[in-house]
Formats: structure tokens, C-alpha cells, sequence
DNA sequence: CACATCTTGCACCGATCGTTTCAAGATGTG
DNA sequence: CACATCTTGAAACGATCGGTGCAAGATGTG
């Protein structure tokens, strides 16, 4: 029955992830994350600790997934809104094309689930949100905006990026997500790049 | 111990409302509810129904409070996306002056928690944002928006006011919400009004 | 092969979940 | 007062929750 581990950690990891991402902490039960990575239970908490921690575990694999789409998408000659948008955008078409990544986005529903989460949890979402926040000022520091315009655009874009998040999880079309996009694109501001 | 109802039903429903938009679906345990509106088990039930049940009446009493807001907000004589978001600053604002009325907005709460609700649950929630993004629609088309420029408007107002739940849940300051706010107004097409 | 190490499946723990039942008590009507 | 009606508190239901214990089996080392 056993001897080595019959299974990838990182891949049971990023299967985890999309059940916190699917159902929300408090809905994503022992019995789902079994069921979705495919683990049994010992395996989950010798590999992974308690549901807490792997909760962490699946917001840090998160985070280096997808926060570098947006890096990428402000490291181009033309940091903008518009970009991380499209970044966003490209994360809706990965998901069309692998229907196991959830709708909308995980720091999202962490951040509305706020009060269900312990100390820890708490802390690394709102650390996570800190560190999308300060890169995209960064960026936009970068591009040439000066301090106010980098800092009020940086909050707007992220602004933006939960927006379609809950619309998205709402179950708005595709079309209605790209007008919104596309209209927050247009917020004055954006035209910083050359 | 008994013989006519020894409570308020509208001031119980209101703060059954008040659990279910600061915890979510499934963190607004029966204990909590009961705790939260100080009623007992069997007065809830007898009342209100299951748990399901009074979700939806919960969402019912939201709906008939805040969106008067909105359609307020509307129906003056300069109708824009500014003006809805200064209805939200104005629910923010009573909820400093209320502490017991929670962070954000119970329909993006409950729209984020999508797979956790039940089938009614989902259907009232689509309806909802439905309406409200009809409502809001209707009063551009009325204000002189051409059926593009509305209906345009009416998705980007309302995926602002999401994105200022959704921040206002992480625990962002007024000032930044007020900045977001200010930033949406700003959008192209608001100067519809005369 | 002998042995230590690690992993796995399964059963089980107490706690909490949503829900139901029921007797006791308070009220309105005759 | 007698009686039907309604409400309330408390106890209890089965189901599920997160988490643990343990024996069986597979592997690496000697």
C-alpha cells in the first residue's frame, strides 16, 4: 500500500488550491481536497499539515503563478492598466481552455471570506494584497508616472482586477467582462506610457 | 415562557441580514444566527423557515434597503456612475456611524460564495445583480444615454461598486475607497449629465 | 533476508453542523 | 375556569466537520 509517495506534492498542491479557489475556505472540506487531489487524508496532513496550512501553502502556490502575469504584463515598454487587465483576460482564456481553474480569482474569494479565516490566513491575504498593490506601483513608478499618479493607478487597477473577479464569479459573460476592462483602461492616467 | 411572538420579525430579519452579510452563507451558523438576532432555535424555524430560507428573505430585506439607494442616487437631475458611487460612500458612511452593520455588501459576499449556496439561493443572487444592473440602465437611458452608452455605464458602475466591497472586505481605508471612487467617476461617458 | 523508515487506507475521535421533537408555559376565546 | 392556540427553551437527532491513531504494506539499506 505504500513506501514512496504515489503522488506529485506540487501537483497535489496546485489541485488543492483550486478547491479553495472553487468552494472558499470554510466550503472546501477535508472530504473535497481528499477528493480533488486525489490524496487520502494521512497523506494530506503528513504532506501538508493541517487545513490551515495547506490553505497558506495553496495562497503562496497562487501567488507565484499568477502574480508574474502581471509582472510580465507591466515589465513591457507600456505599463498600464490596460495591460494588467489583459493580463486578468488571459487568465479567463486559460481558464476556457482548462475547465479546472475555477471562476474569478482565489485572493478574491479569500478576501470576502475575511472573517471566516484564522490570524495567519488573515495576515497572508492581506500581505498578498499589500504585495499586488506595491508591484503594481512600482511598475508604474518605473514607467515614469510620478508618485500620486502611481499610486492612485496602481489602487485602481487592482480595483479593476477584483471587479471582474466578482463579476466573473457571478457568472457575467465574457463579453460583459472584456467591457469592463477595456472601459477601466480608459481611466485618465493610463496614457503615461510614451 | 411563551404565548404571543416576544420579538420584533423585521428588526430579527434585519439582524439575521447583519449575520449572513458579515459571515457569509456558510459561516452564519445557526448558533450564530440565533446569538446574532437572539432568538431561539424553534422561533427561527417557526418564523423564518430553514436556513435556506432565510437566507433569501435576508437577501429580500437587503435588496428593499439599499437599492432605494442606488434608484436614489438616479433619480436626480445628473444620473451618472459618480453619483451611485457616492451611494455606496453614504452606506459606508452609516456603517461608521452603526458599527453593527458589517464591511462590504452582502450580495458580492454572497455572489463570491456561488458554489456554496443552494439552487434558490444562486437564482435570487442572479436575479438581483440583475436587477440592479437593469435599474441602473434604466435610469441613463432616462438621463439621455443612447442604449450603448447605458448599458456600457450600467455594467462599469456596477462593477465598480463590487470592487469597492471587495476592497472594503480587505480592510482598505475610506480614503483609498474614496480615491477608487473618484477615479471610476471619471470615466468616459459620465458626462452624460446635461 | 532482516530491519528501520516511510507512506497509505481505514477506523475512529470529539465537536459542530442544520434540523426536529416535545413538553411547559403564556395568551385569547368561550 | 376550561380549552384550543401559539410560542418558547431545551434536549436530542443523524450527518458532517477537522483531526488523530494505528496496523499493514512498500521501499531503501545492510
Amino acid at each position: 500500500m505504500a513506501g514512496r509517495k504515489q503522488f506529485d506534492v506540487d501537483e497535489a498542491l496546485r489541485r488543492a488550491m483550486h478547491v479553495f479557489w472553487r468552494w472558499g475556505y470554510s466550503e472546501a472540506s477535508i472530504d473535497r481536497l481528499t477528493e480533488g487531489t486525489g490524496l487520502g487524508r494521512s497523506s494530506l496532513y503528513g504532506t501538508f499539515g493541517d487545513k490551515s496550512a495547506l490553505f497558506r501553502k495553496s495562497l503562496q502556490r497562487y501567488a507565484q503563478t499568477y502574480h508574474p502575469l502581471y509582472d510580465q504584463a507591466l515589465s513591457g515598454p507600456h505599463p498600464s492598466p490596460s495591460a494588467v487587465v489583459a493580463a486578468y483576460l488571459q487568465v479567463t482564456l486559460n481558464r476556457i481552455a482548462d475547465p479546472t481553474v475555477p471562476d474569478g480569482c482565489l485572493l478574491t474569494v479569500s478576501a470576502t471570506q475575511f472573517p471566516a479565516l484564522d490570524t495567519e490566513g488573515q495576515a497572508m491575504v492581506r500581505a498578498m494584497i499589500d504585495d499586488l498593490r506595491a508591484m503594481l506601483e512600482q511598475a508604474l513608478l518605473a514607467a515614469g508616472a510620478d508618485d500620486q499618479e502611481a499610486a492612485e493607478l496602481a489602487l485602481c487597477t487592482l480595483a479593476t482586477n477584483k471587479s471582474l473577479a466578482v463579476l466573473s464569479r457571478a457568472g457575467f459573460s465574457s463579453e460583459d467582462l472584456a467591457t469592463v476592462a477595456t472601459a477601466a483602461a480608459r481611466i485618465p492616467g493610463d496614457d503615461i506610457r510614451e
